[in-house]
DNA sequence: GTTAAAGTACGAAAAAATTCGTAGAAAAAC
DNA sequence: GTTTTTCTACGAATTTTTTCGTACTTTAAC
């Protein structure tokens, strides 16, 4: 089935993803032995959830071989931003500022990332005339 | 029913904590009107919904008179921090450097709210003109 | 060739979360 | 005082998400 406008993942479906991230296209077996390294999965469940991914546009699978290949249709980038989006809306009211604040906060960040913040930050305040 | 340990609210619960967390002490009519000021829910729904954030420790009633009056149990930040480590967990792989990146890049930032985050670098011991 | 192992398909059970209908009590309106 | 409105209680239907059992097929091992 070919939806067009492709919904947000699930919980599992978006753990799923990380793993299709991460190590591009595999197989369920190599998913599923990744996901068991956390916590356990049956093979049929994370077997049928990957075909409701393909099903819903969230991954594409190469049938050729008998064993068949899954790989993303989304962007990790995409993605993430989507959720982060919802994230900020329902958690911090909107607030991207706060959630920024408390997440600065709450991790302890190395001189580099700092300088990369700072950097941004920097790039904003100079061009902040568009969008 | 009195939980020791307060679980994660869903989806559901935290859109109720937010009227909570923003109005105080309120009556069951009072968050139905405010969630229906985004969407339609049904009065028993938003009813049912606040007596189980009652039995998980998420919220307290006041049942004195007719009209129970409920207050959130659980602090907003605490909250929010809870939310959010799962969130990074789970969407940015831990990276909470990536999410602040990405909400930052993503936010339209006022010089004021610039400033904020620039202090709160600098708070973090940042003093270094290294590399 | 037979057996065992590894795959997919798929329905359906189980669990979690959400929504609602109905009953009955209390208060308000008339 | 009767009727109407407003509230809680609560079971249960619905929907969504997760998990799994079983059947069947293909490949690998022996």
């Amino acid at each position: 089935m070919n939806h067009n406008n492709i919904p947000k993942p699930t919980e599992s479906e978006l753990e799923i993803l990380q793993v299709l991230w991460q190590y591009g296209p595999v197989s369920v077996r190599f998913v599923n032995d990744k996901l068991n390294e956390e916590r356990e999965v049956g093979y049929t469940t994370t077997l049928k959830l990957m075909q409701i991914m393909a099903d819903k546009g969230l991954a594409v699978r190469n049938t050729e071989s008998r064993t068949h290949i899954y790989e993303a249709a989304v962007s990790e980038a995409d993605t993430q931003m989507r959720l982060l989006q919802k994230f900020v809306d329902t958690t911090f009211r909107g607030s991207a500022m706060k959630l920024v604040m408390q997440a600065l906060g709450n991790h302890t960040a190395s001189p580099e990332e700092l300088d990369e913040i700072r950097a941004l930050i920097e790039k904003m305040g100079s061009d902040n005339d568009d969008e």
